[in-house]
DNA sequence: GGATAATATCATATTAACATGATAATAGTC
DNA sequence: GACTATTATCATGTTAATATGATATTATCC
């Protein structure tokens, strides 16, 4: 459903999320969420330049949310990894579709569309984190290991 | 949403579907379709191994639909072109994400793959050909012209 | 102001999806 | 049975997403 690097975006925003007055570390986040660190490090990156995080640079340096977590849809997290999002495009891949102009798929398709976009433009990172506080922090597993 | 893949394979199921009991050639799909015509030819085998084409060779061979329109749901052409459709994944990526070890996000995005997957399954080609015949052909233009 | 710890960026590798072109296999027509 | 139109398959090319490693830049601490 989401790309890869939207996945982590996500993941990350979500672990920031859970103490948003912190500042937290590239290598810190790369190791909670088991993702490479430069990878991720370029994603957050992306994400600092959109304006949901603030980055800073030296010693004791790290990424933080620039919002509280409630009043960040996950839309914005992951728009800018993915082509699509909210103006989600036509199921048979055609240029325009839309009501005027609809493809074989739309009307049926449109319902599906818009239950997708309103949960990630109507849930904010602190529906999340309150979803997860059910269950304390599942075990990762290291990359390669016994 | 779809793979380019996937697409096309939905493209063409209903194209043959509209007149279900003739053999079509690749090559008048591919035209029709704006799709390149080996990369169809393979999709297109691909869907006759899991029955829903029947492929004939030699002369006046081609492809046609196995069964009626109507009993053909969206899902059965599009699953074998994408490892998800049916049991979506988790958002967050987990392994293993059920109702009794969900993810933060598990509650509120089952309700968006369930819309989904309803879509897949309960639409049949038929559907979407009636829905068609609202706009009768809609102009495509060839890959390279003016 | 040098040492250090962090992000920022560049160069490059890896992989899978997408696509093209050429050839082999098959079956109908004459 | 030769010819021809078709699917089937093979070899290869192209592109974008994903990922890794090395280096540059920035800011803090002493």
């Amino acid at each position: 459903m989401l790309s890869q690097t939207a996945e982590y975006a996500l993941r990350a925003a979500l672990y920031l999320a859970e103490e948003p007055d912190r500042t937290a570390r590239v290598g810190e986040l790369a190791e909670a969420l088991s993702v490479p660190q430069n990878y991720l490090s370029k994603t957050l990156h992306q994400l600092a330049r959109t304006g949901i995080l603030v980055s800073t640079r030296g010693k004791h340096g790290g990424f933080r949310l620039s919002r509280p977590p409630e009043t960040i849809p996950l839309f914005e997290i992951v728009a800018p990894f993915e082509r699509i999002t909210d103006q989600r495009q036509c199921l048979l891949g055609r240029p325009v579709c839309s009501d005027i102009t609809p493809c074989a798929a739309h009307d049926r398709w449109k319902t599906v569309k818009e239950t997708t976009n309103a949960f990630f433009r109507e849930t904010s990172l602190k529906d999340l984190i309150h979803a997860n506080a059910r269950k304390p922090a599942p075990p990762r597993r290291p990359r390669a290991s016994a």
